[in-house]
DNA sequence: TTTCTCACA
DNA sequence: TGTGAGAA
């Protein structure tokens, strides 16, 4: 069985996601109609989450911590998938692992301050947001 | 008991 | 986003 599969294999509920990302239920749930996640749904139209899932919620999370919304999120995430499927078709699956870690992040940081253009937040003068 | 959808004093 | 209602 490879890691791929075993990385979409919808497992858990959405209690135990709610403990595995502290986020409520409702967030969750909201997440999804924004297209954010995609979980399976089981016979009784419960959600079930993959491992894949849980990480995406992680980085939502991560990323709404730092006051980026929705939209800006969706943009990070379009990006990133882009970033991933060209350099899959551009390059050798080596250079793949390497590029894609450190590339990823600049990228990442880039679409962060880009994001932020788009969905800031706050109303105070803060802005620790960009470091 | 847990989760789902819908709707808002 | 929270929260309560009513159903499954």
């Amino acid at each position: 069985m490879s890691d791929g599969i075993r990385r979409t294999l919808a497992l858990f509920p959405i209690g135990i996601v709610m403990q595995l990302t502290e986020l409520s239920a409702r967030q969750i749930r909201y997440y999804e109609e924004n297209e954010l996640i995609h979980p399976a749904r089981t016979e009784g139209n419960r959600r079930m989450f993959s491992f894949n899932d849980v990480d995406r919620l992680l980085e939502i999370k991560s990323l709404i911590e730092q006051g980026v919304n929705l939209a800006g999120i969706k943009q990070i995430f379009a990006v990133k998938t882009d970033v991933k499927f060209s350099e899959k078709t551009e390059q050798s699956a080596e250079v793949k692992q390497e590029v894609s870690d450190a590339e990823l992040r600049r990228l990442l940081r880039k679409e962060l301050i880009q994001a932020g253009r788009f969905g800031k937040q706050q109303k105070n003068g803060t802005s620790s947001f960009f470091y």
